[in-house]
DNA sequence: TGGCGAAGTTGAATCGATTCATCACCGCGT
DNA sequence: ACGCGGTGATGAATCGATTCAACTTCGCCA
């Protein structure tokens, strides 16, 4: 065993030399079989067994072009939201030999740039974008240069770009209707910055839900700029519990109400008889929390699988703009038991 | 804008004919920018902004050899546990300017092959693995060819490879001394597959704790093979409920330990008073469950760090095998109210 | 004035797989 | 015996960035 010699990767033409054929031959062996008599096929084979070939991916890249590789890049890899997005598109990449590479942008456009400068540079076929600003514009220079480019989670502001999203101003006016309802008039939102996208909308969702309820924002509504975790949770709610108190909280998703129903509880205010809570996105665990939490949910499964399957559509087909609608989820965090 | 022409990428060649120079002085603006004279190197960003060129990443590294990026490879993306792990990992990584292409094995040995294989092929300069099955030979193998390799949540069983992983026999153990301890003498082990090396290990420690209080494993133990999710836990505990009911159940990850719960409570058992309930992993939603979870908490962050630590160091310094130590937290759902 | 070193620039060779025009060979029909 | 079609195999050209030996300029000092 020879551990630490940098030896030279072994590479097509010593294959071709081993197994006493060209080079030619043994490219065709690895991509057209069918075009090789058996015998030679199966002297090449042993070949690249003894050796333990593997070919070049960037030589191979560099050559053919094409390529079955795309990129996505999602804001937060650490919420089951995206978790669950990216599930989507994978089942649907795999389907078709696609392979896929996520990132993370963590909101931040400098991050954002940077993987897509890395996807283009190895020459992904497109990326799947959850944009972090307002302006796409460096996603359509991406797309000029001939690389396929779907927005996810997000309406496309032009005809040209595909998209995939959830109509998040209604999902905030389903939220903020359904505590309106429950008589709640001062009503709490855990939001956070609004230069994303989904946090502007859902503010707007609400604004519109308590203008057609005849209700002004500037008295009805209390807006807590948080970070977008159950850490954002716990802040936004522990600065709620000092001042002004509301008697309902809606938060932006269901992590961000996670840290809130913590500090309800550690502060001893009953939820939902104190305070109401609603969270946003309905994951996993949102059922089985200490109160089962109301919550927004979203067709995350079918978000990746679609948004992917536009990705594969090609350039050439038109573009598409799909736009799901959420639906809300009542538990017992938002209703007051009997009294 | 010509949106479908089937344009060929502009090369570094463009660029220095465009710019007036040759095509090794627009490389060495692009990798040596001291070395050349101010106002040649405006002149070809210039071009280069003009043209929006875009390095071809293959022919850059087919060339250069080197690269920055490493693969990791988990069991389960969806599991937090195993987010986390990353998070760690490439936190560590961007410390050092690599980036990291994550994929999921989802246990299946021949999709943890098929990635190994895309990773290489993609030239990456190391690979983070969970196994999915006992063997690493395939591992050797890649190493073989100068690829870097660091077990991931993983001893390492041959001396000359590193690894990263936590004590699960230990682990195993704490879990069910805890429920000993509690008055506990039949035990439900809601487990994964024994192929799954943190399953095996963490029923060792269970097996071990039991022998130590003097517990036949026979009489004290009913192990349920269940899949690794919430569904997995629903299921199993059904299993539970139709049978010889025990009165604890430990359950080898935190989403099989919430399907649990959920079909409990479902089923009227009251948590811990009849069936105490002990999960794995401590993920960050488990103190806020509707009964608040016991687990054992991993050190996941750092376990992700420490990997890439190790990954970064190269080939020249010795293998090494850290091995972290798990802890016990306990909350309500193992612990009996007065009574 | 001539020589020397430093600074900048050049362009051909290189990495490894794919592609494709070309060729060798074989069998078969006339 | 000759030609023809078909099957396999060949190897040089190619993709685009990097590298490096060679070359040009230019300033400076003896």
């Amino acid at each position: 065993m020879p551990p630490r010699t940098k030896h030279r990767r072994t590479s097509i033409s010593d294959v071709a030399r081993h197994a006493g054929v060209s080079v030619g031959t043994v490219s065709n062996v690895l991509n057209r079989p069918d075009r090789v008599s058996p015998d030679t096929r199966e002297r090449v084979e042993t070949a690249i067994a003894e050796l333990s070939f593997v070919r070049n991916g960037s030589a191979r890249q560099l050559r053919a072009g094409r390529i079955t590789t795309v990129g996505a890049i999602v804001l937060d890899i650490s919420n089951p939201f995206f978790t669950d997005v990216t599930r989507g598109i994978e089942e649907r990449l795999t389907a078709d030999d696609y392979t896929l590479m996520v990132a993370s942008s963590d909101r931040d456009p400098e991050r954002e740039a940077r993987y897509l400068r890395l996807f283009e540079e190895h020459g992904v076929r497109g990326v799947m974008v959850v944009p972090t600003a307002d302006s796409i514009d460096h996603l359509l220079a991406v797309r000029r240069r001939g690389i396929g480019v779907v927005l996810l989670d997000h309406p496309s502001p032009v005809d040209s770009v595909s998209s995939v999203a959830v109509d998040d101003v209604h999902g905030g006016a389903l939220a903020t209707r359904h505590l309106l309802d429950q008589g709640h008039t001062r009503i709490a939102f855990l939001n956070g910055a609004h230069s994303i996208r989904q946090c502007a909308d859902r503010l707007a969702g609400v604004r519109q839900a308590l203008a057609e309820a005849g209700h002004d924002p500037a008295e009805a509504l209390v807006e807590v700029q948080v970070s977008l975790d159950a850490d954002g949770g716990e802040a936004g709610t522990r600065a709620l519990l000092d001042g002004d108190r509301p008697t309902a909280v809606f938060c932006v998703n269901d992590l961000v109400a996670l840290g809130a129903l913590r500090t309800l509880r550690r502060a001893g205010v009953s939820v939902p008889d104190d305070v109401a809570l609603v969270g946003y996105d309905d994951v996993t665990f949102a059922a089985e929390l200490a109160t089962p939490l109301t919550s927004v949910r979203q067709p995350r499964h079918e978000l990746g699988a679609r948004a992917a399957d536009l990705m594969l559509r090609g350039a050439d087909s038109p573009a598409e703009h799909v736009m799901f609608q959420p639906e809300l989820v009542v538990r017992e965090s938002s209703v007051t038991t009997a009294g």
